[in-house]
DNA sequence: GAGTGGTCTAGACCACTCA
DNA sequence: GAGTGGTCTAGACCACTCG
């Protein structure tokens, strides 16, 4: 899946970050050091470090050293919300169906997504939640199987899918993309949404310190959902 | 400044694509014809290559190509920002086309969000914004009289309603809100959208310090607009 | 089989920092 | 001067696609 070497060795430094190995801003290995540790070139080490750099998880100062970096400061400027807590704030009652989960292998965008290679094994989840039983998002969920291992074995009824992820692996940073889309025939009957009908689709992509964990497509009711945010 | 070899390509790619040199979809020269036109290693363009790639300028696939990146069309969720500047710092020619900018009586959901009665008087602009003229946003907006006198005097080719209220009434704060919503007749000939092509409908409200300033309703064609946002 | 991108090697030179 | 990261070279092997 991800292993070839420079990953084998992004994957290890951010697993030590995450796991406490290295305290913040305490120095990491050089990459000569790197380079005897997994007997690999320094080209190899350098892409691993430089990528880390990139994504934050490291802050690199040349002629000095490499550190783990201070976490980013998490203001809440689009915070992610539960839709279980988001219904219940709202003082109404949440249900979840779970209609399908299982290991898939991944699909063309979703693999592009994810950065694997297609039909990599990925767990998949399709959960309908709703509101006073009314659905009112069809949550379609791949998770990288390495980071949530248990993944396939939760009762989703019980616990959502993302509090779940937030337990076994914190989320450190977050993208969504929200567009408008018509849903196909299975979409329109899962949500109820009459002939013309658009839905609000969130896709939402989450990373923990050891990776992207997760990618939700959340769909829903043009009619019934609105997301809203003040600045 | 950015002179290293690598960069020098990822420039010249870059600046080629934003020139129309290659189109959408376009295959560009291989890394080993690169390799040839700039007189460096493989290595050095093939980090020129997945930079562009990682930065969604160009797509990849391997064993056929690389190819121009469909440009997605994509503003901020949480920040409020011109349409006029988002397209600029996509590389893209935007222009205006003032549909109607007129003093009108308020709706009864427009007066509702207001906070006025029904039929009191407020200025009206339609605008419908285009990259390089291509329709990518209707903007329909109600502004308080009283605090944007000389609303209606402004020359909306030159300069846009966000951009003239920002200087006459700095904003406090704001809220949106956002929907999928099928257009109507009137909205889906101005937009150029297909049959069954949903909207992604935002509805901002802008507030400075002498009250509320604006509503805005900014509809854009669901197959070529996404909001996206990171956390 | 020819062409593509993905990755790796084993060196190298540079500018920089620190002691 | 020893150590660091930033970058580059000139090859290489691989899996993949396409004709």
């Amino acid at each position: 899946m991800t292993d070839s070497p420079y990953q084998v060795i992004k994957r290890s430094i951010a697993q030590g970050i995450a796991a406490g190995q290295w305290q913040v801003g305490q120095a990491l290995p050089s990459e000569h050091a790197l380079v005897r540790q997994f007997s690999v070139s320094r080209m190899t080490v350098n892409r691993a470090m430089r990528e880390l750099a990139n994504e934050n998880l490291i802050r690199r100062v040349p002629g000095v050293g490499s550190f783990v970096a201070v976490p980013a400061a998490q203001s809440a400027l689009v915070e992610i919300r539960d839709i279980a807590d988001e219904i219940a704030a709202r003082g109404h009652a949440h249900s979840a169906r779970i209609l399908h989960l299982a290991r898939i292998g991944a699909p063309a965008d979703v693999a592009a997504a994810f950065g694997v290679s297609v039909a990599s094994i990925l767990y998949f989840s399709r959960i309908l939640h709703l509101e006073d039983g009314v659905p009112l998002q069809l949550e379609q969920r791949y998770v990288a199987p390495h980071l949530a291992p248990a993944y396939l074995d939760q009762d989703y009824a019980l616990i959502t899918p993302h509090a779940y992820l937030s337990r076994v692996a914190p989320l450190r940073e977050g993208e969504h993309q929200v567009r408008a889309v018509m849903p196909d025939s299975l979409q329109t009957r899962l949500l109820q949404t009459e002939v013309d009908e658009a839905c609000l689709v969130v896709v939402r992509r989450t990373w923990s310190n050891a990776g992207l964990v997760s990618l939700a497509e959340l769909w829903h009711p043009g009619a019934r959902f609105a997301l809203t945010g003040k600045f």
